[in-house]
RNA sequence: GCACCUGUAGCUCAGCUGGAUAGAGCGCUGCCCUCCGAAGGCAGAGGCCAGAGGUUCGAAUCCUCUCAGGUGCGCCA
């Protein structure tokens, strides 16, 4: 239940009664008629823009047409009141009536409350983390992670048909590094002494693995050359930093539905299809790139290379597809992967880029635009840098000398539910600061604890009502008697509850999952706040002495708020906590 | 040189497909908090939404330009 597109089709069934009337002109266009909660609580609880919006095309002012329009909207029960205010806002003041109808659905909705199917079943594929197989995740891939997790439950709770997804890097230079890497680490375990050059990753990390390799294979690759066991340990080391990377995800409550793997593109002809697939459209041809201004590369020199032209699609340049030597780019294999993606029959595609990739957005988009004929789109969010902090100075990272702050490491300190909220607190494209100490703070400051401690004290005030012999199933709840709770600080909790469907909504059609988190902060305030009135008005108490007969229909408000708490952070990850400690 | 991201209160940041007098936390000021639900509460001050133009009934939000910070720019992935 959503209140606010109930009242948007209350307004629009008063509009098409007006022009049934010849009180408006036929055939207005709806569309941008909306109903929002006002930004000042003096203007009433809803406000529709219904007569400014109309008032051109209909050749009237926007003031009378509203005039007209509000008695018509006072007709409903629900409405309590219409005015006509400032340029030709509608404000909407509601029937207590109406807070009972939204604390009554959600009692009975419970955990599925703000549930929609905007989706209509739409098949997404979210892909994220695909940190290249080379080492454990770090904060920077655990941002991503989170992300990318919280919005594949965003988009499963509003109706999508969600697949998480995470594409291995297994198939460049890098993944033989990784070999030579864990090669010296094999020697090392055989009493050999080593030296790691630049190039090579010198991380502790690898020490277990270069162990088990000697485990597995002795000395067999011991004074051989690299053409013996390059092939073999790269895919010993790959599936051993693909386990870590699956069991650091796991920490996290991370799990993907599919790991796919860059190095099943090669050899299999999939990459030549897809580079097919744009030659048949034109889009393939030899040529030699100019160098980019103003930063040339010392050793620049004209070459011939394959091209694919991606200013065709909004690029703005075009890009290589083979290097000069007539090997792969990078890009290629990504193209051919979202190829794959496409012709898996999604209906729309997101990615989610740490922002050092930022360059690579538009020449990815105008791949999968040209792929599926503009079919198909492919939102690409980017995640920004995560500072750390601790005892208020910054964390330095250096991944060169192996000395980086794992998201194990974190997981480990703050545990995954703080993790996962605090890399919700920011918007995904501006950077982040995580202090390690901030955030197992006790207080108002710290968003977590605030929002878990709302959930905690309705938990409580349940308990409490239970042992006192009230019943307080969700059903006894819902036929509670709700006329009396029409106090301001009681209605403004409701008010927020009923927007919560809105902002399910508005995160997932924008893709910002930390509009949530935000959203949950707001509401635990307006709980506290309820609650903190309990002090000075003891009637305003979830479980007042002196009027039991009162307490049903209070509860039922604190429990709407942990059901909305519940589910809120259940699209974030986190589990709710029953009572703080 | 070009592209993308960012610029909102002293600080850290929200701000809904454009909506009314732009919000929160911290910090600051004042009051309250021996007990009854205080890991605090209530109230207040604090803004040229980086700047300049434009679009329109209406712009922090859309467009253009400028400034500042970040990221990236063939033969790395």
């Amino acid at each position: 239940m959503n209140l606010f597109t109930e009242v948007r089709g209350l307004v629009l069934s008063a509009l098409d009664q007006m022009q049934a009337e010849g009180a408006l002109p036929a055939g207005l266009d709806p569309a941008n008629v909306a109903v929002e909660p006002p930004r000042d609580a003096a203007h009433g609880d809803m406000a529709t823009n219904a007569a400014m919006v109309l008032a051109k095309p209909a050749g009237m002012a926007p003031r009378d047409l509203a005039t007209q329009l509000a008695p018509r909207l006072a007709q409903d029960p629900r409405i309590a009141s219409a005015d006509v205010a400032g340029p030709g806002f509608l404000n909407l003041r509601l029937n207590v009536a109406a807070w009972a109808d939204v604390l009554r659905a959600t009692l009975k909705a419970g955990p599925a409350f703000g549930r929609s199917d905007m989706g209509a079943g739409r098949k997404v594929n979210v892909e994220y983390v695909s940190a290249n197989p080379t080492g454990p995740l770090h904060v920077g891939h655990t941002r991503g992670a989170v992300v990318g997790d919280a919005l594949a439950r965003l988009l499963d709770f509003t109706g999508h048909d969600v697949t998480r997804e995470y594409y291995i890097n297994d198939g460049g230079a890098q993944v033989d590094v990784l070999a030579r890497s864990v090669y010296l680490r094999y020697l090392e375990a055989h009493g050999r002494q080593i030296a790691f050059e630049d190039g090579t990753y010198p991380g502790d990390y690898l020490v277990p693995v270069g162990q088990a390799l000697k485990d597995r294979v002795g000395d067999a690759y011991v004074d051989q050359p690299e053409s013996v066991w390059l092939t073999e340990i790269r895919d010993f080391a790959i599936d051993a930093m693909m386990t870590l990377i699956r069991d650091d995800l796991a920490r996290l409550g991370v799990k993907m539905d599919v790991f796919f793997s860059e190095r099943s593109l090669y050899g299999t002809g999939r990459i030549e299809e897809a580079l097919a697939a744009l030659q048949s459209r034109g889009l393939i041809y030899e040529g030699v790139l100019e160098p980019p201004k103003g930063k040339t590369p010392e050793d620049w020199e004209p070459r011939e290379q394959t091209l694919f032209r991606s200013t065709d699609h909004g690029d703005d340049v075009d890009r290589p597809i083979r290097k000069s030597d007539g090997s792969w780019t990078y890009f290629a294999p990504d193209i051919a992967y979202h190829f794959d993606k496409i012709s898996r029959g999604f209906d729309a595609l997101v990615d989610i880029f740490g922002a050092d990739h930022g360059g690579y957005v538009k020449r990815m988009k105008a791949a999968v635009s040209a792929l599926s004929d503009g079919r198909v789109p492919l939102d690409i969010k980017l995640t920004q840098l995560v500072k750390l902090y601790k005892d208020g100075a910054p964390f330095k990272m250096s991944k060169r000398a192996g000395t980086f702050v794992t998201l194990r490491d974190v997981v480990e300190q703050v545990g995954p539910d703080v993790t996962r909220f605090v890399m919700l607190t920011r918007k995904a494209d501006a950077p982040l600061d995580f202090d390690f100490d901030k955030v197992l703070e006790q207080s108002k400051e710290n968003p977590v604890f605030y929002v878990q401690y709302a959930h905690a004290r309705v938990s409580s005030v349940l308990r409490k009502a239970r042992a006192a012999g009230i019943d307080v199933s969700d059903a006894a709840l819902a036929a509670a008697n709700m006329a009396d709770l029409n106090d301001p600080a009681q209605l403004s909790v409701s008010r927020k509850i009923a927007e919560w469907p809105r902002l399910v909504e508005i995160a997932a059609r924008t893709g910002e999952p930390h509009r949530v988190a935000f959203y949950l902060y707001d509401l635990a305030s307006e709980f506290h706040a309820l609650w903190n009135r309990g002090n000075d008005q003891t009637e305003l108490r979830f479980l007042d002495e002196a009027a039991p007969e009162a307490a049903q229909a209070k509860i039922a408000l604190a429990r709407a708020v942990g059901v909305v708490i519940s589910a809120g952070l259940g699209i974030l990850g986190i589990e709710p906590v029953e009572e703080m400690r």
